[in-house]
Order: C-alpha cells, then structure tokens, then sequence
DNA sequence: TTTATTTCTTGTCTTATGACAAGTTGATTT
DNA sequence: AAATCAACTTGTCATAAGACAAGAAATAAA
C-alpha cells in the first residue's frame, strides 16, 4: 500500500531505486479523524503529508473574519504549507481533515537532507513546485476568466471526489461564492 | 550598476563571494524597445531575466479571446516564464515591455550548471520560487475576498510604478474587470 | 429517539460589474 | 499639420452575485 502510492508520488527519472526506497523509509503511517488540524495558524509547519486516504482542505480567514477555503487535497496530493515548511515562519493559513484520513508525513529535517543529498530528488521538488505554481496561477486566471458556475463545473470534471465529499460551504468559499449563490447555481444544474 | 542589481537580486547567506562572482557572470546586458517580446505563446524560454530599468507584462488569451495581463515586472523582479523555463514546455504565456528596457539575461543551461553546483544557489532558488508561489496564492484570495476597487488601491499602494507607466486597460484585465469598469472605478477616487 | 446544531435552500431586495455603443482625448505616423 | 489609430470616458440597460432573513433538511449529540 504504502510503498505502491509513494513510488506512484515520487516518480522520477533522476531518482534511482534505492533513493527511492530511502525516500519512501523517510515516511511514517499518520491517520487523523475528520475534524482534526493537521496545522494550525500561527504555528510553523514541520513537515508534510502524502495523502493515502481521505479529504482534506486548507482555509485562512479573509478581512472580515470569514473562512475561506484556498485548497483541497485528495489522495496521492502533497499536503503542505509550502510558505510555512520552507521558510520556516508561521502559518497563515489553518489545513485540517474534513474526512477521517490515511496519511505518509516527513519530517522537515529528514526532507531537507534528502532534498541536498539526492540530486533527482531536488529536481523532483524543483518540478513539483513547478506544478503548484502553475495550478495557482491556471486559478488566478479562472476567478477573472470565467463565471461562477462554470468554475464549479470544471471542480466537478477535475475532482468529483471534492463535490461528494466536502460541505458544500466549504466548496463555495473556494469557488469564491456564498454559500447561497452556490445553492442556486446547483439548483440550475 | 548591474553588479549592485544582482547582488540585491541574489542575496543569500549561503551564497559566498566567489560564488555570487561566477553567478553574476553568467548574466549577460540585454535591452528591450517598448512593445518587444520577450517571450512568446508556444516558444520554449530558453533565459530569465533580472529587470534593471522598465516595465513589462505576462499576458495570456481566455477561452474569448480577451488579452488578460497575468503580471507585470518591475525593477530588480525576475522576469520568468516558470513552467516553460522548468519544465521546457511551450509557453501559454507572452512576455512583453511596456517601456524601453534594460535588462540582465541568463541561459537555462547555465542556470542549471549553478542551480547543480552551488547549494546556496539552489536553496536561493527553492525560496524564490516559494515567494512566488505565495504571490501567487495571496493574488487569488485577493480575488475572491477583496472587491475590484480594493484591489486597485492595493496595486496603488504596492507597486505604484505600474499604474504610472501601464495602459490603463492592461491593468483592467490584471485586477479582473473591463476597462469600462475601471475607469469608474478610478472616477470615484 | 428526541433534541440540538449545523448545513442547505429559498425569497426579496440591493449592488457591482458587464455588454454594447458613442464620443473624446491623446499619441503616432506620414 | 493632417490623418489615423489606440486609449480612455461616459451613457443606458442587463445580469450575476451579495446581504439579510426565515425556514427545511440533514447530521450529530444527548
């Protein structure tokens, strides 16, 4: 189980076999119960997660005290505060478990010596941080780009787990609705 | 004048002496008229830039055709396309000066020579690329909690030098509205 | 199972922004 | 200097989404 989802993560071609298997020794089995925070705000990361099983979402709280939802984690997704882990300041932002959870969590020290001593391993991080960037900015391009309900349809097509799983609140802070809005965009559909 | 640019530009402290030297050697002058591309939609970066003097944009079309500005790169920015450069796709994106430019150019091969052989340069690079990734992130809750007006004012207040030498209306496409709106917008203030 | 709490839906009214069109101003080219 | 073109403003009307409030449904707690 563990071993299948962290080779599936960690592909590629820079890093060899026993890398990976330093790598994949690197993590520990972790589960949490829905509701749990995996971090909260105002505390530094100290490692990260690859989600086996579960939903997970990221929120912080806008100027007016309202909780918006910045991300969602679906199995084989990296969970982290990248800002927080890597540049070791406070969170601003809160990630907590919105189903009960079957996770592989490293140690920030542990990723730092592997990130330094395995060449294809930072290659992989430099590339996944490459990907990261890119989908938040495909997401600043969506929120001017297209309209509400056709944000929602395109959450529906990439991550139907998200719909089926999360409060709908949640999912309509993320679409950067109310939660009323949203009711009736669905009732369209 | 470009050794004081680029040692602001790549100031680390795991980055000795010697080592800024060879980095900074490796950028070469280079100058933009007013309306050039840097890059274009469907061509592989092959550099980055470090901004001395000018003002350029990103943009990209929406599914309508519409010209919308991603962003815009002021003096001492890196002017990049991160995933064509990293990951030597095609860009989605173009790049282009807004005013005469005057610039610092560095090779994707010699970039990747330093980012291999110093690891203050690739930790230097890891943490810019984090700060970007937060920009990124911070632009699109701007964009869901913040109204049209707000973000305007923000822009004011951050980077000033943007909206004196920017048409107007690629600022309207950066902050998500028409420029019809915008210029109402700017009346009430 | 009953109660309490959270989540979701619906109604009414308001508001920010868009669409389209016409006119102005300003800049660039010849 | 004229002519041309791009940038900006303004008017009218349409529409998506918000604010607020009340109620229904679903979930969790007792």
């Amino acid at each position: 189980m563990k071993n299948k989802l962290l080779e599936r993560v960690y592909e590629h071609p820079l890093i060899h076999t026993d890398e990976l298997e330093k790598i994949m020794g690197s993590h520990q089995k972790i589960t949490f119960r829905k509701g749990d925070f995996i971090l909260q705000e105002n505390h530094i990361a100290q490692s990260y997660l690859i989600l086996e099983s579960g939903l997970i979402r990221s929120f912080a709280y806008d100027f007016n005290g309202n909780d918006i939802t910045t991300d969602f984690f679906c199995p084989e997704d990296v969970v982290i505060e990248v800002l927080s882990l890597f540049q070791r300041v406070p969170s601003q932002e809160n990630i907590q478990a919105l189903t009960d959870c079957i996770a592989y969590e490293i140690e920030f020290n542990l990723f730092q010596e592997l990130y330094h001593s395995i060449p294809g391993f930072s290659e992989w991080g430099r590339l996944w941080m490459t990907g990261k960037l890119f989908n938040s900015k495909q997401r600043s391009l969506e929120m001017i780009t297209t309209s509400a309900k056709n944000r929602y349809q395109n959450l529906l097509k990439e991550k139907p787990q998200i719909v089926l799983h999360s409060p709908l609140k949640y999912i309509a802070s993320y679409l950067g609705i109310t939660d009323t809005s949203f009711s009736r965009i669905r009732k369209e559909i």
